[in-house]
DNA sequence: AATGAATGAGTATTCATTCAT
DNA sequence: AATGAATGAATACTCATTCAT
């Protein structure tokens, strides 16, 4: 068994990093749409185009192959929640959430299969500790938001875990039942909920 | 191939009824933990003290098992959640949604397997007709509640299914929350958090 | 993986006893002509005309089994070098060399394929304690044998292993001689030789 | 696949011939190691310092590879085996033995790797025509100097394969002995074999 | 009805071999 | 000539399902 995962294999050809792309790609698919469990790794080299052996060349086992899926779609889920987010002290804490509620949107929207994979259960079977640092590290944002709304009196005094969860949770929420085809959420009522979100953490 | 699931063995002898109900049992907590690839079935025979050809006596197949713990969960779920429920006309809204929200804290608290388990993904995958009615069942009663409360003018004029998506994952988050560890939810925090929901969809 | 081989199976059923022994008879087989890495599980499963899912019922990997087979290899050699050895001491000592070379004939002719598979190479990649320790097992008579001889002093004044392994190797070396063709080994040409060892190891 | 093995690269630049040579040698070490089935090509690869599509320019495929190795190493034991002895008719046949084991004694001891490639099993299995008729000259001269003692009188009456046989295979016992770490074989140990091997095929 | 030994199709992973560079 | 990334056929092992007891 290869020891450890290639993180980031751009240093080798565009070719090779094309294909470790691929290769992710199909994962996520796959795995958002099937779980772990469901999905084969041949599967993955099919979607992929790729012989299954070639799998093996970028990961070193399945366990590794969804580790980097996970880390894929977090960091991707990242970088849209820090897309116009002001750190400053006194950018407006309304408008911040607008814009981060924008983001996860976007995210959700854009990337149906990273988020889908990301809420699965069972990721606790075989997350390795990059990934779940990974985890931990993209609340970080959430957190400094509501504790700062909190210091400025302008959130409700909840822990902050408590309202991300809420927050997130009332997201996910939505999101599942446009997937599952219970109803069709439009633009208009995911600013509606927004505000409603809003609302509900603030004094 | 048996042609179909042994709905209601109970009218077999109670001896079988018990058996049935510890296969249930088993299933709903491997299901809940490992998910429906990542659980076999010898595994499930095993927990429930029964030969692994009992399992077949019972379930025509792995899918149609999961199929029975499925119903076994929602119906559980519904029995809570119909708990003190007054469907008269005059009843107090506010009261009411308290009740419900004490009803699912209660449900989720008392049968956190089954709650685990109705979260899952990759349901969709292997639900037959009957589960699929029986989920959209088990909504009837909240869609009722959003009407008659949007009618009085008392909940936000939005989608019924749309509010009941949100307060479903807003609390589903909660509980997540608190299994994965992030935080310890108290019944206070709970409290609160019913509190929260209400402001959010009333008027 | 299971945690260990079923050793005496002899317990259950005379109809999986009977498997067991099929099991260890295609692999003594296989492994004899293919060594262990040339052997696949399939095949001997195939041999022993049981499926490849059954090998896994008595032995806990590729591994276990060919410990099994070593086991009974080494045992059923044991059993013959042990026939009519008298532990006596006023035995005579040239009679018993005679017997121990008689049987160890006759554990070759008759068993040419578990012969053939303890002289394997490659045995040290995969044997377990418990094989290690038949292994030497087997050769304590021998020592035995030579040690009385030396004080008796009728056999020359060498370590026993080495003269052990002299005689042993001596044997192998006709065997194999004769499984390749280059020979055909007799009764009478085995009565020779075994004159002729004797000569080299009394003084 | 390549139409057959490339014999002696050695008419190409010094380079290739150095590359073949570590070729060779790396197959030696490995497949005496862990045997044919037990090596893979890129291991070998590895251990040669030449990339493993490198092997196929040298060799038509892992057989032919493995062929290479045991006509090294039948060549290395052959001009062993030829140095100091006299064709002549009036050599001493007492000496003769002698200088023929000292050499046997030589080429195991300064190449133990190719000593015990030689004596794997299994070599019938991929062994082609070029090989067997190595394996057959090597003994050649074994089989002359055993008739010329016979016809002298000095060597018992038994077939030269025998005899051969016979010593080779104590040999190997005694080497094998040394190798498994069951006895530790000095120069002196060796040197008292020899005149034991000599007493058993003397009239 | 109940069991669990037996099966073989299916899965993760390896490795001989090829071929673009 | 030399390389090693890529391939997919092959292999160890698992597990849903059956069936003799």
């Amino acid at each position: 068994m290869r020891e450890s995962r290639v993180v980031a294999p751009g240093a080798k050809t565009p070719a090779s990093l094309e294909k470790y792309n691929r290769i992710i790609a199909a994962g996520t698919a796959l795995f958002a749409e099937k779980g772990f469990h469901g999905t084969t790794v041949p599967e993955v080299a099919r979607k992929a185009k790729v012989g299954s052996g070639t799998i093996y060349l970028y990961f070193a086992n399945k366990e590794d192959l969804v580790n980097g899926v996970f880390q894929s779609c977090k960091s991707k889920l990242s970088s849209y929640l820090a897309r116009g987010v002001s750190y400053d002290d006194n950018a407006d804490l309304r408008e911040s959430f607008r814009t981060v509620w924008q983001n996860l949107c976007e995210f959700a929207v854009q990337n149906p299969q990273e988020f889908s994979f990301l809420e699965l259960h069972e990721h606790s079977k075989y997350l390795n500790r990059e990934s779940r640092l990974l985890e931990i590290s993209v609340l970080a944002p959430f957190r400094l938001f509501i504790c700062k709304g909190k210091r400025a009196g302008i959130i409700k005094d909840m822990p902050a875990i408590m309202l991300i969860a809420m927050v997130w949770g009332l997201f996910v929420g939505l999101f599942k039942a446009d997937v599952h085809g219970y109803t069709n959420i439009t633009d208009a009522a995911l600013q509606s909920a927004e505000r409603l979100c809003w609302q509900m953490i603030a004094r």
